[in-house]
DNA sequence: TAGATTGTTAATCGATTAACAATC
DNA sequence: TAGATTGTTAATCGATTAACAATC
């Protein structure tokens, strides 16, 4: 691909296997204009894309939790690339305190109200066990975080001002076995 | 809750806030009949889910990869809970080669071809880097992988009879981005 | 019985897909 | 020009929501 500075909406339908409809429609949300017969241009599209998913300009983030999923996070580069920069993380283990991973510091639970009162963050990202979940949330949310990416493996209560975007697992992991056991069930129709 | 051995749906549908139609048609999904005026027996209910969800049969699993990610997963009991019972887990590191992690071994990467194609798991966990994925998956599918459940950031190539389910992190954070934006922009509005 | 609940059938809504005019 | 591509408008499809009869 190197030296190909145009993309048209056809090829990325291609090469995604989507609807060409759909992608021109994506484009268009974005306020991509592409030139008839030719297409858009490359380096145009993308800074388009990273404006419209506010890639390029960067929100602070705390996160709660330092286990294992955690750590997963803080040490994933794509974050800081997607416009997220996670700049402390807070643990209850005092043998986490005081340490550094991935060049951010652990500080204790005990100050999580404080420091997010003294510097509010857009965003709080909850890595810890389901059963402390919503408690954390609760004293984010009081601290004033506007919204809460949820790792934990619970629903979560919230204002409905405050914005909520839950990973979960096990209902991927649902819709995984479901799939399987479909597949599965029509092999032995097919018998 | 203690002592209550009948539910309704739209005493569902209020505690999760969602139509109770929608509750209705789920449950009736999973088998479940209940009386009118009365509602579901919660003992009756709660095994028909499991068996719906196949939570009541263990799917074997590998897991390749043992990053923070991959520990994150083998240390959480929610999966075995769901039906998915890790058996074993790969790594290229040879640190970790030998070790055990929440009781399962971690082996060779360069043995997986050979114990995939002897003990064939209906399904495979990848936690490795995104550059890897494609080339585990590939390895996988061949020695008789069914299914596949892919936590690498990065769309892998499958053939259409192997099932593939993507734990998406960075689509999870734009949706939040999005959602967080449009509303700080409402609130420009309303100024 | 009256009221609450079930479960189905119809209506609405939104998203995906198809069709087509515009354009370089 | 002819053909490829864009982007919009219409049609289809599916899912969600509303309405209602059945029932204990």
């Amino acid at each position: 691909m190197a030296g190909v500075e145009i993309i048209s909406a056809s090829r990325i339908s291609q090469d995604l296997g989507v609807q060409h409809t759909q992608v021109r429609k994506d484009l268009a949300m974005t306020g991509a204009q592409g030139t008839p017969k030719v297409g858009h241009k490359i380096d145009e599209l993308i800074h388009l894309i990273e404006e419209f998913l506010s890639w390029n300009q960067t929100n602070n983030a705390f996160l709660v939790g330092v286990g294992n999923l955690g750590m997963a996070l803080l040490g994933y580069e794509g974050l800081m690339q997607s416009g997220l920069r996670i700049v402390a993380a807070f643990d209850h283990d005092p043998s986490k305190i005081g340490t550094r991973i991935g060049g951010i510091k652990v500080v204790g639970l005990d100050r999580l109200s404080d420091i997010v009162t003294a510097f509010p963050p857009h965003l709080a990202i909850i890595t810890t066990p389901a059963d402390v979940a919503q408690g954390i949330a609760d004293r984010l949310i009081e601290s004033g975080v506007k919204a809460i990416w949820n790792f934990a493996p619970i629903r979560l209560h919230v204002p409905s001002d405050v914005v909520i975007e839950n990973v979960d697992m096990r209902s991927s992991l649902a819709v995984l076995s479901y799939k399987l056991k479909q597949k599965t069930k029509s092999c032995v129709d097919i018998d």
